[in-house]
DNA sequence: TCGCGCTCTCAGGAAACTCTCAGGCGAAGC
DNA sequence: GCTTCGCCTGAGAGTTTCCTGAGAGCGCGA
């Protein structure tokens, strides 16, 4: 699995040390996971690429030319930055290890490390503070509806929605592949008990098609008599 | 520094392993740092314990006598608890590490280790877990709010707000892209119960967008019928 | 007591949204 | 082929929601 197969933004990661040739290797094969990363060399270029590239986590060397990489991660946390952080370290003393733990780092690795071993606990860091990302998320084909965010995307692109459209599509991700009546729609999503005319529905499914439909096959499909149903036409 | 120097309620934590000097030891070493500890011995107590006490942190040995260390972590996470999990292996093959942090396990440290080293992975864990706590300073975008000072900058230039003011934008920056309903606006800044009009709050974005959007682009988008969210626009 | 800043209410106006209506189109049935 | 019926959708009126200027009340320090 990848970091962005299913649609989500592609996590960031700032690489530091000041060896050209760790710093590619490890951006390499960072990136055949598909992340995004960036690469510093100093604890300077450091700070500024974290204020341009906002990076979900650092690979920091424990050594650097300029400023201690301990220092680089103290400075970010006194800035607000919460992004984790990745030592690397030659020392093998656990004096040190405890003491990059205590400066806010999240891990560590010893040189000299495997890429697998450092790419596998990248990932265990981020899967730790994916805490920002999904809330409640509903997905069906290549729609998804963040209830925390209120936001809808099909293919990527961002769709706006008013509240009832916003109802309505979230209903039909609750039930898809599933015939719903006028009745039913109506019953929750305009919360009637009963009674009135169903053209508000059809006028709302309107509503929706004409927003989703322009970035890919139709979505939405009417059994007459019936009601509609969420649906991809089979390839 | 502490678990609860703060006042906040202890971080609860399990530690599991058959051998009782082990446990009686790292049990020892954590409840010195004032964490609140329980202990098992074998998998199956375990996953009783956590039903019982659900902790923040689970301290899980690899091998016991009864279930793979791993498959406890496994039938957690399967029951929906998302609590962090440190393991204890005494494998040093990389192989395992790779596959232990791929099972969903938070981190792991290899025994022997020190109790100096496995404290401060603790702590490093449920800083990170505990990211809800305020830290000092609070930011999004170019936005930084510093509790400590009770100043707020916004693109570097510094930014006047009133008490309710910055609660406001302090209570926006704890849920960054996040919908918030006027209601639970009303509830965690102005500490009403009840519904009462919610105009105050629309008159505080008012204001606070007033002060704030002069340096840079829209920060507080409305989202009709639902609440305010801070957001950027994307590029 | 006065002045000042802060909090909050009120109300007008603008914008967005909801829903109705009616004409048109296509499918099903005769 | 023709009719009937159900569905689609453009237009627009009515309603709701939101924004914001103005100002009253309050507390605090001078």
């Amino acid at each position: 699995m990848n970091a962005s197969s299913n649609g989500e933004p592609k996590r960031r990661i700032l690489v530091v040390d000041d060896e050209p040739s760790l710093v590619d290797a490890v951006a390499t094969a960072l990136r055949y996971e598909d992340y995004e990363v960036e690469e510093a060399s100093t604890g300077r270029a450091a700070l500024a690429a974290v204020l341009r590239q906002e990076p979900d986590l650092i690979v920091l060397d424990w050594m650097l030319p300029d400023l201690e990489g301990i220092e680089v991660g103290r400075r970010l946390r006194a800035q607000g930055f919460k992004c984790a952080v990745l030592f690397l370290t030659a020392k093998d003393a656990t004096e040190n290890k405890v003491e990059a733990l205590r400066a806010g780092g999240d891990d560590y690795v010893t040189k000299p490390f495997s890429l697998a071993e450092l790419v596998a606990r990248v990932q265990a860091i981020l899967r730790r503070t994916g805490a920002e990302l999904p809330g409640d998320v509903l997905r069906f084909a290549d729609v998804v509806l963040d209830e925390q965010r209120h936001s809808v995307s099909r293919a990527g692109t961002p769709v706006e929605l008013s509240a009832t459209e916003f109802n309505l599509l979230r209903f039909f991700l609750l039930n898809p592949r599933r015939v719903l009546s006028k009745g039913q729609i109506l019953q929750n999503v305009w919360h009637y008990d009963f009674g009135g005319s169903t053209n508000v529905v059809e006028t709302y499914v309107s509503y929706l098609r004409r927003k989703l439909d322009p970035f890919g096959p139709p979505l939405i499909k009417t059994v007459r008599q019936a009601g509609y149903m969420l649906e991809t036409e089979p390839p």
